[in-house]
Parts: structure tokens; sequence; C-alpha cells
DNA sequence: AATATTTATATCGTTCACGATGCAAATATA
DNA sequence: TATATTTGCATCGTGAACGATATAAATATT
């Protein structure tokens, strides 16, 4: 049979799988919290800046508002964050953490440690990291260039 | 701030962000055939194999059978595969590729190469690519075990 | 052979992800 | 200032993912 077509052959399913089974994995650290991954990845934007407009927090996340907006609404009903219209331009909604969403940060301090060791493996370790990163961080910037361009 | 927490700092973000992206870059060449990305990746498995039973496919895409079964069933809607009882053991569903399955083969025959050279850059090339795939299956192989072992 | 367990698949409910579209506020242009 | 365009966010519909659970067939145990 033709190799193009080997499912062993693709990156992209290898990435999709990849994806898929890291999310399993802090599945169960979050769960305890009522979080899911994305929703992790929301309070990972807002302790690192906190009170953004929903477009701020999109474009970080590489998500368009009609995925974040829905996330938020869970987020903001179980008091983890608040939406409020935006005073300068009314169009924008200012999402800020509550007590409840700080406090978060510190129960899930060992998340990223648990996550990140369960990973390394021979190939994968703090040394070859970086060169991992590397060639994610250029797969990710080609995509979305060709991706927009194919837009326009 | 503390440094585990920084989104830049994440693996599992960069291949939740790059899976999604390379769904994007599919997506214009498989639309035109009304296939999704994880059809495709069906048809890929039948390609390779065809007439196999649910589980064999989704053990192949390392998914469940509760997100593949609704998945053949509007594959089987569009005319693209059978689904029928095996003979052997009555609890088995064998799937089966339609001619106009068959025929999407020969019809996506650019796909693997188009989206394949769409992720070439810099860092990314045939000389490095063995060893993304590697890294990669590392981590996949070492998820799954960990996934699995929670469990029990 | 009768009962218990496992296996293969399916159903249900919830949460993304995203294309298409709508709407109101802000900005640009006439 | 009136009109057009852009921008920020939201709504809607569809298709994954997946945990939990159900059901019937196959297999193992008693």
């Amino acid at each position: 049979m033709d190799g193009r077509f080997k499912l062993d052959n693709q990156l992209c399913f290898r990435l999709y799988t990849a994806s898929r089974l890291i999310t399993q994995a802090y599945h169960p650290l979050l769960a305890d919290y009522g979080l899911t991954y994305p929703q992790y990845l929301v309070l990972l934007v807002l302790w690192e800046k906190d009170s953004q407009p929903v477009n701020d927090i999109a474009k970080r996340l590489q998500l368009e508002t009609n995925t974040v907006t829905p996330l938020l609404k869970r987020m903001e009903a179980e008091g983890i964050l608040t939406r409020t219209q935006g005073k300068k331009d009314a169009r924008q909604m200012i999402v800020k953490l509550t007590k409840k969403g700080r406090e978060l940060q510190d129960k899930l301090s060992e998340v990223p440690e648990t996550v990140g060791s369960s990973v390394l493996c021979d190939s994968v370790t703090p040394e070859t990291v970086p060169a991992l990163f590397h060639m994610l961080d250029d797969i990710i910037g080609q995509l979305k260039h060709n991706n927009n361009e194919s837009n326009s």
C-alpha cells in the first residue's frame, strides 16, 4: 500500500494522540476541583495576568471567542471568575478572577510538576525538551501562518 | 510569578495547539469530500486493512468505542462504509468500505503530501522528523502506560 | 447445565472546537 | 453629522471526545 497513507507515518496523528492522552493525564488532577483542561488553560492565562478582555484570552490560547465565551460562562457559574462589561469599550467583557479562582493556584500547585514528570522518558529529558519545544513552536508558527493565509 | 504555571513553559499546551492547528490545516482539503479529520483517520485505518471490527479501529486510533461508534454511523450514513454484525461473534460490528469509501483514497491522494509539506520549516525537516517522531512516540507510550495504570 | 464474569458495542449527558451568522459599540469615511 | 466599515462578543448547529452506564453475546466458573 502507498506509504503516504500509513497512519504510522503521520505527524498529525501523533500530535492528535499525544494531545488527547495528555489531557486525559490532567483529568484526575483537575476533576477534584471541577475543572476541565481548557478551563485550566484559562486559569493559567489569568494567573499570569488578571483582568483581561475575552479577546486577549482567546488570542493567548489560539482559540475563537465562540469557544471561549461558553467556557468562561461555565467558569463564571462555578464562581471562579467574573465577566463585567468594559468601561472604556462597552463591547469588551473584562474577565477577572474571584478569590476562589485565585486560591485555585495554590491548590493546583503540584499539577504542572506531576504532569511534567509523567511525560519524561528515554528520549524526552530536561536536555531534549528545549529542542522539542523549538520544533513544536516552529510547527505552530508555520501552521498559524498557513491557516491565516488561506483565509484571506 | 511561579514559572511552573507559565503557559509558555508547558509541553501540553504546545501539543494541544499544534494538534488543533493541524486539524484546521486538513479542513479545507477534506471538506470538499464532506470529511472531518477523525473520519479521515478512520479511512486511513480501513485503507490499510479493510473489514475490521469496531474495537480494532478504536484501538488503532487510541479512541473509545463511544467515540468511534457515532463517527462510524455518520460515515455509514454518507455511504462511505457499511457496518454489519459479525458472523463468528455476533457482538462484533464489522466495518467495511464501500466503493465510494475506497475511491476516496484516489481523490485524497494529494492530502498527505500537502499537509506534510506545510509543516516543514527551519527546525522540522526530513532529517529532524525521525527524532520528533521518536519523542512523540515515547511520550504517547509513557502516557498510555500511566493513564492505564491509574485506572486499575 | 446454571450462574457469574468478561467482552463488544451502544446510549446518554456534558464539554469542547469551530464554521456560519447576528448584533451592537466603536471607528473610519463621506 | 450621516453612513459605512470594523471590531468584540455572542448565538446556533454539528461533530468530536469521553466518563458513566446499559445490554446482549461469549466465555469462564461452579
